[in-house]
DNA sequence: TGTACATCAGTGAACGCGCGTTCACTGATGTAC
DNA sequence: TGTACATCAGTGAACGCGCGTTCACTGATGTAC
């Protein structure tokens, strides 16, 4: 070996984590390899040393990007329980940051139009993100905290995708606030 | 006049139509001009004596779809009441035909990323589906009911555009199916 | 009713640009002696 | 320790392509007489 053992391998880590960022904030049609490659202090053409093509990128990133989210909603459950969940997922900074925020808010529906290989690699990391939300809902039956975790997430990034294309502050603000008051109610009932 | 006096007008509200599935069947950025006006079976030049530009059109696609989608909700509301809203929005024909769906399902992220006027058009026609919608939701005082709507309808819509991004059918079912349990418990709550 | 004309909705070639991808190369680095 | 060499991560010119937009034009249509 020429370079040290990891050097590839940590430059690449650094490609998917940068290009992670530029999707959530431009799209996964907005960015261009050259520019993601800028991001990364690199140039474009030795991108193909590291992936197939930008679709294989697309997926690393987007797996990437809800291990990440996941690992956020974990410290804030952890942290504040439900209630924090919500303030954390439904405030300003999370829809005033997509670059570090929810993959479903910022690309969910433009997953659906990308290869079935990609949509399983989401898929796939998706019901993991499921499955470690489900431990922390406040319901009685497993069936039952599975159900809710998928519910609580999903509707919480319809809030913060739809209160980031608002373009009225108040409205924008009412949007997260909804959600956060309903989805905390839910959280306060008993489940049957 | 030398053409009809509506010949102009009809073309264009053609053209609006078309583009309007176009841009909800493969988001904003996946549809090109000229494509766009082979779908209404014309060429790309003739484009521009119609529109000021892609954004232009781009905007009023989507205050159509809002208004296409807002008759389709209130169709069922009246149908059916609030379990037929929730039993249409959340359905596999949805899931399943984004070209005739919700716009905040599929292009409220990309909406996002779009120019100011761009989004004060989508807000405007937001604004008046909140409101016509808020009229029809199942609770006591107007604030409750206007919080219950923009709560209602972003879920849902969270819930389509994951439920489309999933590629694993079952997974997919089950995530219209949380947010229709959760809704519809929701609906038959005492509000407070 | 039939013809000549003016209108203008729609046509299609052309533009500059950025896209994803390829490939011959360069030059910084670790190794061998 | 110092030099010659092999490696290979990264470079940048080049490709074909589709994009949004412009513009000189064409030809179907309604009007005038």
């Amino acid at each position: 070996m020429r370079y040290k053992s990891d050097h590839k391998e940590t430059t690449r880590r650094k490609i998917v984590e940068s290009a992670s960022r530029e999707f959530r904030t431009h799209g996964l049609e907005g960015v261009g390899v050259a520019n993601l490659m800028k991001v990364s202090g690199l140039t474009h053409g030795g991108f193909y040393a590291h992936f197939a093509d930008k679709e294989t990128l697309i997926s690393e990133t987007t797996v990437f990007a809800l291990q990440e989210r996941l690992a956020a909603m974990l410290e804030a459950l952890e942290l504040g329980g439900f209630p924090a969940l919500l303030e954390m997922y439904l405030s300003q900074r999370h829809r005033d940051h997509p670059e570090f925020g929810c993959p479903l808010a910022a690309l969910a529906a433009e997953m659906a139009r990308h290869p079935e290989p990609t949509k399983d690699a989401f898929t796939m990391q998706l019901r993991t993100v499921f499955d470690a939300l489900a431990e922390h809902m406040p319901a009685k039956t497993a069936k039952q905290r599975s159900s809710m975790a998928s519910f609580v997430l999903t509707s919480m990034a319809g809030a913060v995708a739809v209160a980031r294309a608002v373009s009225d502050e108040v409205l924008s603000q009412s949007i997260l606030e909804s959600t956060r008051t309903h989805l905390l109610r839910l959280g306060k009932e008993p489940q049957g």
